[in-house]
DNA sequence: CTCAATAATTCCGTTATATGAAATTTATTG
DNA sequence: CAATAAATTTCATATAACGGAATTATTGAG
């Protein structure tokens, strides 16, 4: 309802759609309500979800509808875009077998950072971003914060006057506290931080940098504050940091192949 | 190119091309094999990408096209659709805790199995279903048999016969052999299989019911068959039963509040 | 570096189909 | 069992989706 600019297109708005049914509680959405949101007819809103229903991206459950199950295994996907959640696998398994905690792999996606893996440790973690396919802005949380920091200036400013406001809402950081954490961050090459959900929890994490030597992705660990302190915290950041570069490294060729992309596409079942 | 009913609407076309974007290899696919394979002019799919672009769905990197990470973000939620994935949390949890293998929480989707969740254990697992949001065919692997050797007589019976190709050109059971494997999980209640696709390994999946009595999950344990002797495995499959019953019962009463839904859907952000 | 060749994008007249009002059926609620 | 509200269907209309053709950009070869 706080839409500016209609969508013009059928299809636009389909997605619109699509999108409110994924913004849903759990229970699924009426479609009355779905239309009202859409700010489209009743009948328009049938017609759209009657077509989702068929492509099986959405289900109806009664007189409500949610998204599919067919939908989440298309947008499992999603995540292997560019091979980063296969290429890390072995990186998180490594560091989860040697570290025995709660390991995550982030990746930036314009203003946010999403949680595109994540393997249990034997303490449950809370973590801002939650499960994989949660995200959380740049700048709330060890990982989210080890990317921001390293972002070239322009893009971490232009992060920064975007998510300040967000962040405040959620009752973190300000500004300026946000400032000497990112300092701190790019002086020392990765995070602690101890605020997390839960008192005694703590989280450490690294960027991982591309072929560019961009900042793309971060590597964060959450575990209790006790498991981070100063006679295991070194240890930890320098396992953490080897891997990061391991990963970053991993990234160079792949990177090469999408400018050179092989022609077996057009052979795709 | 196998299909023969045309999509009708403009929607049913472009989530078919969001359907190729994500069956197309990782480094994206061009405009030019997309309307091929769409069967549409270049135009339309042009200008359906541009929407789907537009909604965040698909990414253009350079001339290919992908998956956007938005679209990863927005299907997380797609398993949260009967709050299974929640309620199992816990379950997956205390099982990892416990049996320190890799585990796994399977729903039954029409002929299919899909992985919902996973927990890593220590050893590195490969799975038929893969990671999360990964699919396979009811009857391969071991949750994926205890949800179908527990289905409703005709119900599984269907299943079967569309599936037996598909196990065979996958090169397992046929379907002699898939059927006494359903009549001993039946019988025990519970799988037991070391054909994973790794010499070594094994699985051991129990159902899940709902309160209707239907299989309509699975629990299952991946491991090393060495962790699955004689001496163990009792016990192991004595806690995932125990387990699978706890899930079980947890799914009741939200299905009552499916019944009777809060109406506090109105008011959605 | 220049010139094909191929793919992406834009234009545009035509037509298919998406649209909302109203009517009808189906569910929900007092 | 009414009475109300939501879900569907119908239908005439207008829109925006369509593909052929033209244009521009990209890629590959010589």
């Amino acid at each position: 309802m706080i839409d500016s600019a209609e969508p013009q297109s059928s299809l636009r708005r389909a997605l619109g759609l699509l999108r409110l049914v994924g913004a849903a509680e759990a229970g699924g959405i009426r479609l009355k309500d779905l239309a009202e949101q859409a700010g489209c007819s009743q009948p328009t809103a049938h017609r759209a979800l009657q077509d989702l229903a068929a492509e099986g991206f959405v289900e109806q459950i009664g007189k409500r509808y949610r998204l599919a199950l067919d939908f989440f295994v298309l947008a499992a996907r999603a995540g292997h875009a560019d091979g980063l959640r296969d290429l890390a696998k072995p990186v998180l398994l490594r560091l989860s077998a040697t570290l025995t905690d709660t390991i995550f792999l982030l990746v930036r996606n314009g203003y946010e950072a999403v949680c595109l893996d994540r393997i249990e440790g034997p303490f449950p973690i809370r973590s801002f971003t939650g499960d994989i396919g949660g995200k959380v802005p740049l700048g709330l949380g060890q990982g989210s914060l080890a990317i921001l920091a390293h972002l070239p200036e322009a893009e971490r400013e232009a992060v920064i006057r975007f998510n300040v406001p967000r962040l405040l809402d959620r009752g973190f950081l300000d500004e300026a506290g946000l400032r000497v954490e990112l300092e701190k961050a790019r002086e020392q090459g990765w995070v602690n931080l101890n605020t997390g959900l839960i008192p005694g929890m703590a989280g450490l994490g690294v960027p991982v940098f591309d072929a560019q030597g961009r900042a793309v992705a971060a590597l964060s660990v959450g575990t209790l504050a006790d498991r981070l302190r100063p006679e295991r915290l070194p240890g930890v950041v320098a396992i953490l940091k080897a891997e990061a570069a391991t990963l970053g490294a991993m990234l160079n060729p792949f990177d090469t192949a999408l400018r050179h992309p092989s022609r077996s596409l057009s052979s795709v079942a």
